[in-house]
DNA sequence: CGTCGAATTGATGTCATTCAACTACAGTGG
DNA sequence: CCACTGTAGTTGAATGACATCAATTCGACG
């Protein structure tokens, strides 16, 4: 019944329709009302989460009650906390809907049976695991080295479709920013293209 | 023959000895000094690198010149540029020794056949990435929501042993500061203990 | 002993934060 | 329909954290 999710296991997952059935006892489709919350720190994470539609964050709380956003999951994204679910231990993060969302909650189970049935899907695990270190690293990169305004430039060229969706706030959380300094950083930048 | 290594893989990595034996074609050992690259910026990473003894790091330069650093290997780790063996693309980073070193190159063919041979690798192997991952997300965290000076208190309890091995420099850059500022943190700290 | 890179220190500059005020707007209840 | 409220976003002024630049010291090593 989660049609994109199945499309999207079977064209890209490398599950054949008979696979795919035998795994739906793992799978449920969710709707969720904005400001959802699937997840909160220290519960130990059990889903991972599939967007069919809508818009998920996920971020973290610091000791000053700071949020800074890790991740924004929109359609045809996952979002999980992978450490949590892979070395059972409580999660350090939220996950959170910032739009009104149809979710796929894909029990754990769900990848070791995948895993075991099929050597395909294996592989698309592994592919989406390296997928994920190379984004990540990228972003230690970029805060390593960058400014505030390119940091920015990189998140428009990367997600320009979230630009429009997700409030400025949000985009200065996940840039490690605060939302003044974001603003004006967009006022600068505006000032430099329009002359 | 490289000892520690071959106990590190049937220890921890779950390989027989005669799994092991199999395998080691794609394996060498070498020497080398202080100095020495193991990989460049633009090329393409064929190896794993596990340290027997001495100490590597990973670093990227950014467009203005400047050096940041990614990791640290010191003895019984490993260092690569998983990106770049996985997807067959040209590698961001460099690899380097800052010490005299005994390192085993890990060609790409080692992981693919070990997976291949032993399923207990093939977990052990998994357990390597999922740390990977843990690991640079708290990095993402930490320069995301903190000081300079709470990512050094940070550093030193993560790695204590370091402290001593590494130019100053060098973990200013691991950190994201330049010397100067990491030189007034210790400063700073220095005298808030000894009063 | 002289040289070179690492580390420290001071003076100054820059970028981003903080705090506060103000605008704009959407949602709520009278 | 309008006042009330709360949240997002902008702007300004002051502050703070870290960077930059330059000078000096320190220690390792040839």
């Amino acid at each position: 019944m989660p049609a994109t999710f199945k499309n999207y296991m079977i064209h890209k997952g490398g599950l054949t329709l008979q696979e795919f059935d035998q795994l739906t006892d793992s799978l449920q489709v969710k709707k969720v009302n904005k400001d959802h919350i699937f997840l909160r720190e220290g519960e130990i994470c059990e889903h991972s989460f599939f967007v069919e539609s809508g818009l998920l964050r996920s971020f973290t709380i610091d000791e000053s009650g700071k949020e800074h956003i890790i991740q924004f999951a929109p359609e045809n994204w996952f979002v999980s906390d992978r450490s949590s679910i892979f070395f059972n231990e409580p999660s350090d993060f939220f996950i959170e809907a910032i739009e009104d969302s149809t979710v796929v909650f894909i029990h754990k189970d769900f990848m070791i049976k995948a895993t075991e049935l099929s050597s395909r899907f294996m592989e698309y695990n592994e592919k989406l695991l390296q997928n994920n270190i190379r984004h990540i690293q990228k972003r230690v990169n970029l805060l390593l080295s960058a400014s505030a305004e390119s940091r920015y430039l990189n998140f428009i060229q990367l997600y320009p479709d979230l630009l429009l969706r997700v409030p400025q706030w949000m985009i200065a959380s996940y840039l490690g920013i605060t939302p003044e300094s974001l603003s004006r950083v967009r006022k600068d930048l505006a000032s430099k293209n329009f002359k």
